[in-house]
DNA sequence: TCCAATTCCTAGCGCTGCTAGATATGAGAG
DNA sequence: CTCTCATATCTAGCAGCGCTAGGAATTGGA
């Protein structure tokens, strides 16, 4: 009876090279670049094998997608674990947020700017998106006033970071004062 | 020799016919809805026709987007002229910067997340994007510190604006707890 | 060894942006 | 008034897209 366990294992594996094979090409060309026919040959099968795993096209953005929050999550916790005080570990983790989003182009978007629909609603999307944004939560914390309330307060420091992030990749704001905005935004939240 | 006049209008009023369509149609069902087939209907001619006006898809919602990005700076404008005081101008012209992205999804996104690269290269766009920004710029010259250049702090309020915008929009926000957040970017960028 | 169920592929549909080549239109010359 | 030539426009088609129906191959159990 462990014929069915190897299929299933084998199963399991190729869902994972199409995920990973989505993400290498979009990384390395874009999302536009992705196409069914190309990630089929990619993995060695035939085009209908893509949709015994996923729904769609979508479905396999989403996937990568879902590798990315925890990626992200992971990038995040590093950055806080790291800063030398409260206050440094907001700028650190900024630091990190763009760092991440500047690095993987392609993978931002699907987590933030594409696939909007589904990963939102499964159950293991949040499981790590959360934890990303806990970690966002954790390190203002500490610099969030009596005021404010931490969840409007991380949300919206999290729309400051997202959006440096998208204006300057749509070349909507140059490159070159990038810094001085990153840290006007971080001062501006921490106190 | 009025004939040669009479023809240049008529390419002109064409072309904005163009513009127009495009324009309609994305924001009554959104940037996929628009093909060049459906365009070509809706104005009456065949498809090769919009490349002898535009170059590609692309540069349609180029134009689109030049259209919007003077419609913003009239917004922006209109707040900020009849707010009380200036620090009500910048809740008054945020809260317009957001109801216009709300109001027309389809045309913020061609101005600010699709279409890229052409309009930023040619004459006439920098002139309304830069009216808007100078908006902007206006609007947070009161409450700007000393510390930070007026240049750098409008691009770090404009990146909030637009973080806010398009996470709510792709549900990675919720529509609930806007108004707090804009509060509380708003006066986080007012002292 | 044969059967049935599962897995996989070939072929194709309707759509996209875009374009080459043929056709219709209209202005100016004789 | 007619013919010619340039311009404007259309028909038809290409290569590619996401996606799927139906048949072929493979595999496990009787």
């Amino acid at each position: 009876m462990s014929t069915q366990g190897r299929r299933e294992r084998e199963r399991a594996e190729r869902e994972q090279a199409i995920i990973s094979a989505a993400r290498d090409l979009a990384l390395a060309e874009g999302w536009d670049a992705v196409t069914t026919r190309r990630l089929a040959a990619e993995i060695e099968y035939s085009q209908p094998v893509l949709y015994s795993h996923f729904k769609g096209k979508d479905a396999i953005m989403a996937a990568v997608a879902v590798e990315g929050f925890a990626e992200l999550a992971d990038a995040l916790a590093a950055a806080r674990a790291s800063a030398a005080s409260p206050r440094q570990a907001v700028a650190d983790v900024a630091t990190a947020y763009v760092a991440f989003a500047e690095q993987r182009p392609a993978l931002y978007d699907a987590m933030f700017t594409l696939a909007v629909d589904l990963p939102f609603a499964t159950q293991d999307v949040p499981t790590d998106l959360a934890r990303g944004f806990a970690e966002l939560a954790e390190t203002v914390r500490p610099v969030v006033g009596d005021a404010d309330d931490l969840e409007t307060f991380t949300e919206t420091f999290w729309s400051g970071l997202h959006g440096l992030v998208t204006l300057m990749r749509s070349a909507r704001l140059r490159r070159e004062g990038h810094e001085r905005r990153l840290a006007v935004l971080v001062n501006r939240f921490s106190r």
